[in-house]
DNA sequence: CCATTAATGTCGATG
DNA sequence: CATCGACGTTAATGG
């Protein structure tokens, strides 16, 4: 609905709240939140969504992340006030609350989704064990990989195996530049096999790695193995789509 | 515009684009990913939000974040095909695409947003200034708080009054290591009390500050005064925020 | 521009 | 319900 007055505006959000659709709002508003922190927005032109699950966002004209919001499981109201239309989105623990003036309304518009599809994500992670599974002399001679996704209380670790003289290798892929925190990971499932006797070699495999984590990779005689992120390969590659799609 | 045929559809997308307005789509739509990853998410009834700077977002019936997305900065483009719509939004370094085939149009609209304000936020400083405030001492002996949140025209004081001497104090608090910035911010603030004919104390007041800033502060003949930020305590007692509604 | 760190992070899994 | 860890984290800040 276009530029509606004051009852008709809240009529129509009403009814998109009891029809549990997605309600959208272009209208010039204000702002205040007041939470876990607290702010105050003055008025200009915003867009508001407002979703069946509680969620609620108010987005300017610039940037991806709404400006205010709330996570889902809000009770949200439409409110009819002398000032004009009043939304409350409110959140108890933490106690949350956003309360939205509609200055002027430009448009109201509620939809009622039908979606039964999940998003299918595929990280590089995979292709690049799936190259060292396929051709462990990538990673080194000698290698022979024997379990991938091994889950420890630690987490999976993508790939385990064994080098050319038995010792036990755990290998963290990264499909960017390494951190401090692929090494706190790739330590934590070391730790996991601390009761053995035997060394256990801990390694990450990827493209690059910061100083510092190299640093704290090489004091915790662990190891870093170089290997490119096969990007490119994937547009290339049309046989391991089909697999995908 | 309501239901648009593929056409019409086109025409009203490349004029919001070309009027660099906020473009929102409600439609039944299958999306592909690639970049830093990968994903599939097959067709459904989702809303399109595009924006002039770029930004991309595609948001199922559920949750706060878009299912897919593209910062700000990312070129996008309408096509026509003989599936119908086609959306591209390509981003470079790193390399990442978005594909969103529109099998069903519901709703396009598409407004030029006029918004000049910025989100004010104030939750971590609040603290800072609430034990300021009744803790007087902890700012410096003598120190007598007056007002909170004093409103001028280039924003709000955090918190002004007077020392022993009976000197204006305006006192700007940051949560965290003040930076240039904050110097910049607290110069504006002493700059609306530059009429007075008495001299006014800038102070801000931080758990720390950089180099640049303290020396840009004190050849202003400003002061910093060191102050732990209460972080802990704003998750613990959500109930002292209650005075502000 | 790179590296580091906070975020009203969000979100899913798990005990 | 609470905690923990991953994320195409994103976004801001300092160097």
């Amino acid at each position: 609905m276009e530029n509606p007055n004051t009852k008709e505006a809240y009529d129509i959000i009403q009814e998109g709240f009891d029809k549990k659709a997605m309600i959208i709002i272009l209208s010039k508003c204000h702002v205040e939140y007041e939470g876990r922190a607290r702010s105050v927005l003055e008025s200009g032109d915003r867009l508001i969504l407002i979703k069946k699950d509680g969620t609620f966002a108010i987005h300017q004209e610039l940037n991806l992340d709404p400006v205010n919001w709330q996570a889902p499981g809000c009770k949200n109201k439409v409110s009819s006030t002398d000032e004009g239309i009043l939304l409350t989105s409110k959140k108890i623990k933490p106690n949350e609350e956003i309360k939205v003036f509609l200055d002027e309304i430009y448009n109201i518009t509620y939809y009622n989704c039908v979606d039964t599809k999940d998003l299918e994500i595929r990280g590089y992670e995979k292709h690049m064990v799936d190259l060292a599974w396929e051709k462990p002399d990538i990673i080194e001679k000698g290698f022979r990989p024997t379990r991938r996704e091994y889950q420890t209380e630690n987490g999976f670790i993508d790939l385990m195996g064994t080098d050319a003289n038995e010792t036990l290798m755990i290998l963290e892929f990264k499909s960017r530049k390494a951190g401090m925190n692929a090494v706190k990971q790739l330590k934590r499932y070391v730790d996991c096999f601390k009761d053995n006797k035997d060394f256990v070699r801990g390694i990450i495999v990827a493209p690059d790695i910061t100083v510092n984590a190299l640093e704290e990779l090489e004091s915790l005689q662990m190891e870093f193995i170089p290997m490119e992120a096969p990007l490119n390969l994937i547009k290339e590659d049309i046989s391991t789509l089909d697999s995908f799609f």
